[in-house]
Parts: structure tokens; sequence; C-alpha cells
DNA sequence: GTCTATAGGGGGATAGAC
DNA sequence: GTCTATCCCCCTATAGAC
């Protein structure tokens, strides 16, 4: 390749980049393979002739998403030089960023695994991966020093969890049924980088 | 009708019942007009007979479901008799007990409402309902009471709603990724109930 | 590799008998 | 009202020319 030369992307990339739009904005079931050929700009046929089905295609997709989405926490989950505090705002400033920028991934991935539960647990052992974190070591250090009052930790992940994303789930129905609109939903999700981390100690704090 | 006669559910009524089920649990586009013939025990042609085409049968049962879901809240919001920490409680309560029971229903919202974002905000000016709560009006006084800290009451409404139907959402994808079951679960949203809150009022309570 | 044309099947809807 | 049989469209997937 010349230095000169343009960076062109690949057919296969392309199809693969459009798939990933459209599956994560409509969903498998709604998706088309004639949607993703026509915004990919290319012939029916070649999406089966590089992917073969619509189905192969879609694990593809769905499996590199979730790679990428977990690699990327687990990063932040398995810091040593990071306190649990420290850690609480980092997952909060990066997950709000990574859906800020796709913020279709919440839904796709609650209405996939919906459809299809099957598989997930075997190809992506997340909750082992979270019990076996230094995150979640040190969760329990703070537990034992009474930092902590609640005993099950499945509420502090669920609230740690659903302050972050809920918004996000919930954006359709907010912007459709009231007047906030895109600039202000992402105001609000500016500030939360913020006030996440210091809610979940309060709520952490309490009995 | 004679007293003795047991209550028989008419054919039309057996297939609204159906429909909702099928619909609630695998999404419009995913649901087969077959699948719910062959469960209400029916036969395909009746179901036209009856409703026209899915479109129209899907729009009987997302506006009844809507209009329950709304309803049953607005009664909690506009009760003159309770304080603002007394319809949190309650709000709690209403809607984990409601979830318990048919724990598809925010995700079957949230996936709808994705695939088709339209008319659903002349149905249903949910917004403009709460912003006219008694409920809100508390709000606003404890707010001016200083009583709560933070200054946008989106943060708030995400909160409150959030921590409720948030661990409905991801039950799936909870259940498949970790050893967490549906007794777990439900115990676990028991215990929810008392402690959301008691998480609102710390939380309204931080800067 | 990329296209056109078409096979093949599934699913929604209807005609018409009972 | 309820059924069987069937239509027909739409969508996925493939054959085959270029």
């Amino acid at each position: 390749m010349s230095p000169k030369e343009k960076i062109e992307i690949s057919t296969e990339e392309k199809i693969k980049i459009t798939a990933r739009q459209v599956f994560l904005k409509k969903g498998f079931a709604a998706t088309r393979t004639r949607d993703i050929a026509e915004e990919a700009g290319i012939n029916l046929a070649l999406l089966n002739y590089y992917f073969r089905s619509k189905a192969k295609l879609f694990e593809i997709i769905m499996t590199e998403t979730l790679s990428s989405f977990v690699g990327s926490i687990q990063k932040v989950l398995n810091n040593e030089e990071t306190t649990l505090e420290e850690k609480i705002s980092q997952l909060a400033a990066s997950y709000i960023d990574l859906l800020k920028s796709e913020p279709e991934i919440p839904t796709f991935l609650v209405t996939e695994i919906r459809n299809n539960p099957k598989e997930l647990k075997s190809k992506f052992p997340l909750g082992q991966k979270i019990l076996q974190s230094r995150f979640y070591e040190q969760y329990q250090e703070a537990y034992q020093q009474g930092k902590v009052k609640e005993a099950h930790p499945l509420h502090f992940m669920l609230n740690l969890i659903g302050l972050i994303v809920f918004p996000f789930v919930a954006k359709p129905l907010l912007m459709e049924v009231s007047e906030v609109g895109q600039e202000q939903f992402e105001t609000v999700m500016e500030e939360r980088k913020r006030l996440i981390p210091l809610w979940l100690k309060a709520m952490m704090e309490t009995e």
C-alpha cells in the first residue's frame, strides 16, 4: 500500500458497519437484509456472499459488540491502582461516554437477550468476571469495615448499573412523552457523571 | 344468564388474553399470528375475524396495557391525603407488585416504543400528567424548602423510576449471566420496597 | 467480487363451506 | 362463529452471468 493511497474500507467491512447500525437501531427481528444492503450501497446478494446468512451476520455483530463492551469495563474493574470510589467514578464516566456515542446499545441488548437468552452465559461469563474482579473484592472489604450497610451486593450492582444505564433505556419514551430534548438529555447525563458516585456513597451508608 | 352457568370466556376475550401474553413476551415483530392462534386453541382465521389484522389487535393490547399502567400510577400521584415520602413508598410498593406479576412490561414498552415512537405522546400525555400532579407539586415544595438539593427534577424522576424498573429490565440478562434465580430476585425486589424510599431520601439530600 | 433474476418458504390475510 | 384451504406478498437465500 502506497502512503498516498486513500484508506478504503473493504466491502465486507462496510457491510458490517452498516449492519451494526441497523441491527442496533431496529433489532434482529425487525431488520431486513434489504435495509442493510440498501444503506450500505451494495447489492443484497453480496451480504450473503460475505456472511452466508442474516443470522450469521447478526451473531458476528452481537459477539463483537459484547466483547468490546465487556472488555472496556473489565479494565476499570480490575485496575489495581484505584480505590473503590475511584472505580465507581470511572465506571460512571466511561459508561456514560460510551452510551452517549451509542445510546441504542442498552435497548438492543435487552431486547435481543429476551428473544434469545441461550448461549450468552457460556460466551460471556460476565457474572463470574464481576465476582472475581478487584472491584468486587474492594466492595467486600468496604462491607466488612462497615462502610456499606446493605448486605446483598445485588442491590449495589443494580443501583450502580441502573443509575447509569436506565436513562438511556428510558430515553425514547422520555423524549416522546415529555419536553426533554436531546441537548437537555446530554447535559443531564454529564451531571450524572459527578452525581452518581455521590449518590451511591449516600445509598451505601443507608440502612 | 342463569346463576348456575359457568363463567365462560368469550372467544374474543380468549384471543385478547393470549395475544397479550405473547406480545408481551416476544414483541410485535417477533410474534406470529399463528403463535397466538395456536396458544389460544383457536383457528388463525378467527383472529382476523375478530380483530381484522395483527396490527389492529396489537394496538388494542398496547392501548389497554398503557391505560391501566398509567391509570394505576395516577391514583398514587394525585392522592391529596399523602405526603411526598408516602407517595414514594406507595409508588415503589405498587409498581414492584405490578411488575412482579407482569415482569415483561418494561422491556415490552421499551422495545415497542423504539420501533414505533409516533403517536404515543398524543394518546398518553404522561409527561404533562406528572408535571400537573400533586406529587410534583410536593416535590417542588420540598425543593423550595431546601430539602432537595439537586436542581433538576429529571434526575429525581429518573432515579425514582429507574431504581424500581431497571431490575426488571435487567432481569433476563442478570439471570442468564449470574447465579441469581427467580426466588432470589423476588426477595431482593421485596427488600427494595423498603430501601428505595430510604435511598431516594439520602440521594435528595446529597449535592 | 459484484450484479440480476429467481427460487423457496414463511406468514398475514381471505374465500367459502359448515 | 368456526373451520379448512388457499392466496399472495415479502423476505431470505442462491444460481448464474459478467
